[in-house]
This record gives structure tokens, sequence and C-alpha cells, in this order.
RNA sequence: GGCGCGGUGGCAGAGUGGUGAUGCAGAGGACUGCAAAUCCUUGUAUGCGGGUUCGAUUCCCGCCCGUGCCUCCA
């Protein structure tokens, strides 16, 4: 079956076909470590994800990389802030990162590169845009002028002209063009820097990720992705940079051939920001909630379209999450159905309306295999053993027994006050609590 | 202002040129001491106005509404 996503690129749904044949290359923009991941990072992720076990299953290899960025601006504020060392920032909360990322039922990239690993790339990777006279040094920056690729705005299909034209800030003074963008910067003594040949300072952003991409995989790959936002000017500016420094300027997929952006998630109707307090953190979220059903809910809408979290969203991936489990048996064949709504740019929705239609007409080897494919954890987390609830389900069923439903339902009620939730199934009661 | 995306039942959310998936919630029933869980049954929807067509929710145009991006936010 053949796997179409949606190219941004092209601005349509094209078949995916590796370069190199059988070998599928893909690389995501990751997350920025200056604090915990939020559930928009964490779609992205998982979204991505998906996209590469619907690839592991067509395609013989599979290779994919989506990195860490440990330096950028926002983690030195972080860093003064708090007063923790530079490095101590990143580490942990890249930790966290990939710790909440696997609760999400995330396999972690093939390669999970780090910016500041990276910096000879980079500066290599400047010093030819340099060399091709696509870039110029001024006032110890290192700039990217715009006008010199004639290519640039393809992706995000804006000219030139109407992006100066929409530009909201001050253009710093010593940029040639209002366009032109940072490919390196000076570093005050304070800051984390490296010595390059225009002094010491540090990487623009978007250079890592198309010195990166090019390290792991080569040139052309087949998927670059990444959030919507990231599109302009993070991408434009990658495949410009990327482009000319090596040379072809007429064709903006000799860097990456598909572009593969996924929508924004809302909470209850609002973009999450610090200014409205309602950033949802994956982190938090994986506290009360069990990762696989945060999983479903946030394949819940198609990946492109925005997703806006609610309680009831939550809500219902849980009772979808239990439906599938109770139809799950040995792993057999993906379902057709299933299999093709993925195949088709990624259908969830459509594909987790298959799952259950299986599951209602019990074919629990493909729910199975189906929950093995979208990385839903099959088995539900067994709640701690606690005597003092088992005593009282006992003394409930001696109750029942001695027909004094009064006193068992009571202590039915007493459970339930504290989030505990009783079942009475063939094989005698069980307890949940509620999460 | 520029570029883009979207408006489907109470809510979430797909698809489709020929009387509209799926889930959650609701209602009724089965089961239960009563519940819970589960199972069965079930009602309700395509923003507005034109156009193309035998026929439009689906294509085209206009309008209204919402929303994203516009130099470093996934």
């Amino acid at each position: 079956m053949d796997l179409t996503l949606y190219n941004s690129l092209t601005r349509r749904k094209e078949a995916v076909a590796p370069i190199e044949p059988g070998h599928l290359r893909l690389y995501a923009c990751g997350p920025t470590v200056y604090g915990p991941a939020h559930i928009g990072n964490a779609r992205m992720a998982v979204v991505f994800d998906l996209l590469v076990r619907v690839a592991r299953a067509l395609f013989p290899r599979v290779t994919y990389v989506s990195n860490i960025t440990d330096v950028d601006d926002k983690i030195i504020a972080a860093a003064r802030a708090s007063g923790e060392d530079i490095a101590a920032i990143t580490e942990k909360y890249t930790l966290i990162y990939n710790e909440d990322m696997a609760a999400l039922g995330c396999a972690p990239p093939d390669v999970q590169p780090r910016a500041t690993a990276h910096i000879g790339d980079m500066v290599a990777l400047v010093q030819g845009l340099l060399d091709r006279g696509h870039a110029y040094a001024a006032d110890g920056h290192v700039l990217f002028h715009v006008p010199s690729y004639a290519g640039y705005g393809a992706l995000s299909g804006r000219s030139r002209e109407e992006q100066v034209a929409g530009a909201r800030v001050e253009v710093a003074p010593y940029k040639r063009d209002p366009a032109d963008f940072v490919l390196w910067k000076p570093a005050a003594p304070d800051e984390p820097g490296w010595d390059s040949p225009w002094g010491r300072g540090r990487p623009g952003w978007h250079i890592e990720c198309s010195a990166m991409s090019q390290h792991h995989l080569g040139l052309p790959f087949d998927i670059h992705g990444g959030g919507s936002d990231l599109k302009f000017p993070h991408h434009e500016n990658e495949i410009a940079q990327s482009c000319c420094a090596h040379g072809v300027l007429d064709d903006p997929a000799t860097y990456a051939r598909m572009w593969v952006h996924n929508g924004f998630v809302t909470v209850a109707g609002e973009k999450m920001a610090k200014s409205v307090g309602n950033i949802l953190l994956a982190h938090d979220l994986l506290r009360a909630h069990e990762g696989a059903a945060l999983r479903l809910a946030l394949l819940s809408a198609h990946y492109r379209q925005p997703l806006d979290w609610t309680d009831g969203t939550l809500h219902a991936a849980a009772k979808n999450l239990a439906a599938l489990r109770r139809a799950a048996t040995e792993p057999g064949e993906v379902p057709t159905p299933v299999l093709g709504a993925l195949c088709d740019d990624l259908n969830t929705p459509a594909a987790i309306s298959e799952a259950l239609r299986a599951a209602k007409a019990g074919d629990g080897a493909g729910v199975a295999a189906t929950m093995d494919l979208m990385g839903l954890d099959r088995a539900a987390p067994k709640e701690a053993a606690d005597p003092r609830i088992d005593a009282l389900l006992q003394e409930r069923q001696a109750a029942r027994a001695a027909k004094d439903f009064a006193r068992a339902d009571a202590i039915r009620d007493q459970l339930a006050a504290e989030g505990v939730t009783i079942e009475d199934t063939p094989a005698g009661p069980r307890w949940q609590r509620s999460r």
C-alpha cells in the first residue's frame, strides 16, 4: 500500500517514495530544552513517531532524526533566571522530554543530535555560504543575504516583499536587507560561545537543523517535519541555507523532498500561551492520565488540523482506549481499512474509527495489531496493591452475602469518595482509581 | 494590512458529486440486591447567498464568522 502525505512544499498529497530505494530518511525539528514539554510539543513527537511507525511497516529501512536544541537565547535566559548552569538545564529537560515522550508511546528517534555537538558542521556550512556569496559578516554577526536566493519563499508561499511589508519588528542596523537572518552571532563573555573565523560566538537558530539533518541523513533526504509555525521563518530559512550552501538554487526539494507540518493544540479554544496561563505540560498531564490515553487523544484529530484540548477529548480517548484493549487479543494483521486510513496522509480519526469497528466485529487480532502499529500500549496499568481496600471489599462481599445492602453500599460510597471505583465481575469485585 | 487554514448533530471529529463515518454525552432496554462496568437499541448536523449540474455537504464565486503565521513560538 502506498503512503501518501500532504507536502507543504507542493501543497498537495504525494506518494512517499524514498529517494534511496527502500530507505526512508526523515528529520523532525525537536524541542528547545529550556523547560518541560507542553502538549503541543507532545503532539509533534507523537505525530512523527506515528509516521515513522507506519513508514517502518512499509519500507525496509527508516532513519528518523529529531534534534535537541541545546543552545538558544531562551536557554540562556532560563539559566539567568534560575541561576542554574546551562548544561544542567539542557541535560535535565532533555531527560524529562525523553521520559515524557516515552510515556506517550514514542520510540526514541534513531538519532537525537544535539546542536552543541554539531558546531563544527554549522561553522563549515556558514563558511560555505560566505564563500558562495550568500552570506556576509557584519558587526560580529554573519548574516544570510536573502536577496541572493531567488527561491526564497517557496515553502511559505509569500514573496519577500510581502514579508518585508508585514514586518513588525525593527530591522537591525547591520542587516543589508530587512529579510536577512542571522547565521552566527557574537557571544557575550558570560554566554556560551565557540571560537570561529568570525570570533567567539554561537549559531543562529536555523543553521543547526541544516547542519544536523545533512550530517545524519545526507542530502537530499525524504521528509522534513515540524510544527506548522516553523514553516516560516525557520524552515524557509533552512531551505535557503542548505540549497545555497550546495549551489542548487532552482529547486528547494534538493534539501528535503517533502515537508510535513502538524497543526497546533489549543486549550479550550485558546492558543496556549504563557500570557494566557493555559500551557498544559505533558509532564503534568502524565501524572494524572495514562500516556496511551493522551496519545490516543492527540491522534483523535487529523495531524494537520488544529486540536482543541478539553476534558472531553481526554475522556473520549480513555473510553476508546479501554474498548480497544478489551477487544485486543494476540496481534495479527492490521485490518486493511485501518492501514488504508493511516496511509492516506495519516488519517488517524478514520483509522481509530476503523479500529473501533474491528473491535465491535470481534477482530481482536486486528485490533491488537492496530494498537501496536499506532503505538498504543495494549496493557492497562496495574493498580498498586492496597490491603486496606482489599479488606473493605471483602467486608462488602460479606455484607452482600448477608443481604446487608446498607452496609455494602456504605462501603462503596466511602471508596467512591476516595476516588476508587468498584466493579463487580463474575470473578469477584475489582477496583480502580479514577484518573 | 499580507499569506494560509477552517466553519458538519449537545460535544469531538472523518469522508463523499447521488439521500452524512466513528466516538463521547443523552434517551430506552438487558444485566445487577441497587449500582458500576459491559452489551443491545435509539434521536439530533453539513454558516449564509448565488452559480455549475439531472443532482452539492462535496466543485466555483461572493459574504459572514472563527483561527494560524508574518524573523527565532511545536
